[in-house]
DNA sequence: CTGTTAGCGCCTTCAT
DNA sequence: ATGAAGGCGCTAACAG
């Protein structure tokens, strides 16, 4: 038949015509579940991550997209909030589907060595659960927390609060080593009693973390929130409590969403460039995908992130809190 | 074979056993593609839209996301960035996988046509570009424009500009429509000059576009952005320029995202229920898959906005902008 | 009750 | 240069 023609092979070229022309009228476009069948290779990446309503997760995902777009892949996308059966799900759905690759903001090691086990490709993205199985392209967080910490430190901060919601990620563990290296590297020493672990996933919980620190520490005069959800619930209960930053508090957050730029005062983050985490990741993944099947070596890709000063950090002041 | 166990069938307990056994051990997982070919019937969806960056439509995608892993489909994503050749590709796309159904927030007409006239069922959501195919969720934009609309009016504002980036679309449209109707029902005559149309799509051109619009006309006591986009751009220019919110300027916005709430005064705006407006969208596709086959009528669904008054929005004052 | 078979749509190979 | 056939993995129907 002349199927040949849709793709590749000898066709005289008045058949040929005839044919195009009624794929045309029809509307006639290939399967590409039969597509996938017969050459064991689907254009379908899945793409699991934490919450889609978060804006980095969000960044992330469209990064990963418009790199798979170009290449002519698609992503399917699936939102497991941080919960590891859910993710044990999608990797489930994914494996049915027979996905050449898998990109993901892990939450268990199960789900990346099961994805791998299968002989899928796997990007760990934004942090990493298993070190034996799949890349991954990370932001580098320890080096983040410090440059920021520094930051606070240089500043002539003494006690830094930190607000944190869990430190057993890659993500969480490098933010919390940062803050603990630049005390370090400036011969201040780190008071344990100023971490607010388990500081929650969501600004309600966040803030209250945060007022719980504050009133305990009065002597606090800077407080450093380890991602951007945290960082909004620390400004609502800082706001809601009239203390004026930077001058009776300095903020600084990790991760550069555009409510950051808009407060005033504006706020000294961390950028992770998270459009940008996203693309390398597909890349990777693409690249990967491209070569063979040889199992030769990890990718292990670090970007560097960028630290934004702006207004709501300052030197320490006299503060009535 | 024993597959039939997987499903319905009958089958020895011993037998089962065994096989049971050797599909945990191998971690097999029937493949979807070949079910569909079987099947004529995907588990996968098609969702388009026009850029997940925009919190706006990350949230109705995370809505539509949701909706869709609970009733055991997932979610092919793909953003076209509002071009019209964009969106025909992953039209084309969707019809390859064999899709039963699409969600998107349309472009072109024709997408919409295409996907029809293939047998896929289509849903509209957000806006609307054909009458004729596919069902609809879309906010009561004229309704939601003129509550906003009326409340600068009742304010006692008498010169309210608008920024709005298009009027072609249903949303755009809807959204200009109740602008005047409420000025019509106040009897207070709109001016056509202050409405600043093609403001753009991105915050820097809207900035642009607001400062013309002040520029042009010292005597405007307040501004109407017509989605969030444009809120953003505009509060950019406002607070650029040093002009006090609201008592130099009230300022409104159209869609509620998180940042109207954390900067300071926080912005009057109108609720669209982003995530909602997804689930509901999922909720009328997985409902039309469900029934037979028959195109008894078309569902049309429009959503009640909220007005969320804030504190960006006040009674006019003699203003030496 | 259980094993076999046909065929979904595609693509590659082989035969004409 | 073109047509025919087989098989990817699945499931519904049928034969044993």
């Amino acid at each position: 038949m002349s199927r040949v023609l849709s793709g590749n092979g000898y066709a005289a070229a008045a058949v040929r015509e005839r044919v195009l022309a009624a794929v045309r009228r029809i509307g006639y476009v290939p399967d590409a579940n039969a597509r996938t069948l017969r050459n064991r290779s689907s254009r379908s990446i899945g793409v699991l991550i934490s919450d889609l309503r978060d804006p980095f997760y969000a960044d992330l995902a469209a990064g990963v997209e418009q790199e798979l777009r170009t290449a002519g892949y698609h992503m399917v996308l699936v939102n497991d909030n941080g919960q590891a059966h859910e993710e044990m799900r999608a990797v489930t759905e994914f494996l049915a589907m027979r996905v050449p690759g898998v990109i993901l903001t892990p939450v268990s090691a199960r789900a990346v060595k099961t994805l791998h086990q299968q002989g899928i490709r796997v990007v760990q993205a934004d942090r990493r659960v298993s070190r034996r199985y799949g890349d991954a392209v990370l932001g580098a967080n320890e080096a983040g927390a410090e440059m920021v910490t520094r930051h606070l430190l240089d500043l002539g901060h003494r006690r830094i609060g930190l607000v944190i919601d869990e430190t057993r990620w890659t993500s969480g563990a490098g933010r919390l080593a940062g803050y603990h290296a630049a005390h370090q590297a400036a011969g201040v020493p780190a008071d344990e009693r100023l971490i607010a672990r388990n500081a929650g996933f969501d600004p309600e919980a966040a803030g209250k973390a945060t007022g719980r620190l504050l009133d305990e520490h009065p002597d606090l005069t800077a407080v450093f929130a380890a991602n951007n959800v945290l960082a909004q619930g620390a400004l609502q209960e800082i706001q809601r409590r009239g203390v004026a930053v930077p001058r009776q508090l300095s903020l600084a957050a990790y991760d550069d969403v555009p409510w950051m730029s808009m407060v005033r005062p504006s706020i000294t983050t961390v950028s992770q460039h998270s459009v940008e985490l996203g693309r390398r990741s597909a890349r990777v993944l693409l690249d990967r995908l491209a070569e063979g099947d040889p199992d030769r070596g990890t990718t292990v890709l670090n970007l560097e992130p960028e630290l934004v000063v702006r207004s709501s950090t300052a030197p320490p002041t006299r503060n009535p809190r």
